[in-house]
DNA sequence: AAGACGGGGCA
DNA sequence: TGCCCAGTCTT
């Protein structure tokens, strides 16, 4: 299989993105992206990734800035570990310089196999393939191999195979092809067969199965905590924001939050003590949050408290809501809802 | 090898 | 709702 069929394909069906320059790419972008799309969506990336570089031309203000600012510029991305690494990987780069070649790129802070691959290729230039959800999935089907997803078999079954399909077109673009391939014809779910480049080498489309191949990996239990959020605002218009001290969303601030369980009213009770305030908070309504496999119902109340109120280290602090802290899309959840229901108020009393 | 970690999109 | 997505790190 020399992939010809496919950069021809390719060549009509190129999906174009903020990050998808000519080669070589700037290490630099060509980083950032990859961090970024380590299981997010190609999307999501093109609309964050511009405030990112915004915020950070180059790596050297990565390096130069605080932790808490690099993880306030994936605010809306997830997984803000990524940040934290990113932070340290440019500090690293910044004082060591950059590594070209994928094994060493391998052994930086926050770079896996895949996207050492990838910053190798892309702006390297090196044919290692980037084996994604997207490579291992086309394998899978390509040579009707049962096995999962994320089996380490599979990888190395889609790193030979690509690899010497690269080898035979010596371009990094391939893998592009590759990606694109995945993300729009030989999709996880109703692939397009009959659109696809490689349909007359593929085994799995022979059999007839092609949505066999992979195997689905075995679902976890899903738990569906119920979490108070309270939204405080003072005289001057702003709000509290508190640190998560514990995982999931560590580190992170958002309104404060109780996380525990039993009787609504005990809970925020609760609340209101840890924040060492009295009062009669109103309810504002639900929202429903998915973090990885928790399904979270968050019920949001409000109260309006006098200056200075909860304002020291541990429990917060009073800030604008536009402000620039590391927080996580659930704030802004919160947030919209309490505006809806404010204008809801002002317009059915008003 | 398995579990933890955000969040959005889609059928 | 259930599943997937340009994964990595830890245990």
């Amino acid at each position: 299989m020399d992939g010809r069929q496919l950069l021809d394909w390719y060549s009509q069906h190129r999906r174009s993105f903020p990050w998808r320059t000519p080669f070589p790419r700037d290490p630099y972008l060509v980083l950032v992206a990859e961090v970024m799309l380590q299981q997010t969506q190609a999307s999501r990336v093109a609309e964050l990734l511009p405030r990112f570089l915004a915020r950070f031309p180059r790596l050297e203000d990565v390096a130069a800035a605080g932790e808490d600012q690099v993880v306030a510029a994936f605010a809306g991305l997830g997984y803000y570990r990524r940040a934290r690494l990113l932070h340290r990987l440019a500090q690293q780069l910044v004082q060591r310089g950059w590594p070209q070649d994928p094994h060493q790129l391998r052994q930086l802070p926050g770079l896996g196999p895949y996207t050492a691959a990838a910053v190798a290729a892309f702006a390297f230039g090196h044919l290692t393939p980037p084996v994604d959800g997207n490579l291992a999935r086309i394998a899978a089907r390509l040579l009707a191999l049962p096995l999962s997803a994320h089996s380490a078999q599979l990888r190395r079954q889609a790193t030979a195979l690509f690899s010497q399909m690269a080898q035979s077109q010596s371009t990094p673009a391939l893998f592009e092809a590759l990606m694109d391939l995945g993300a729009t014809v030989c999709r996880p779910v109703s692939p397009l067969c009959g659109q696809c480049p490689l349909a007359a080498r593929c085994l799995a489309f022979q059999k007839g199965r092609p949505e066999d191949f992979p195997l689905p990996k075995p679902q976890r239990a899903r738990e569906t905590p119920t979490w108070l959020a309270l939204w405080l605002e003072n005289p001057a218009g702003e709000v509290l924001l508190r640190p998560i001290t514990e995982p999931p969303l560590q580190g992170l601030w958002l309104p404060p939050l109780e996380r525990g369980s039993g009787e609504v009213e005990t809970r925020l009770r609760r609340l209101l003590g840890e924040l060492g305030l009295g009062g009669e908070p109103k309810a504002v309504g639900r929202l429903s949050h998915r973090i990885t496999h928790r399904l979270i119902t968050v019920l949001v109340f409000r109260l309006s408290v006098p200056p200075q109120v909860g304002e020291n280290g541990r429990n917060g602090r009073w800030v604008s809501v536009e402000a620039n802290v590391p927080t996580s899309s659930l704030a802004y959840k919160i947030a919209r809802l309490v505006a809806e229901a404010e204008s809801q108020r002002s317009i059915t009393y008003g």
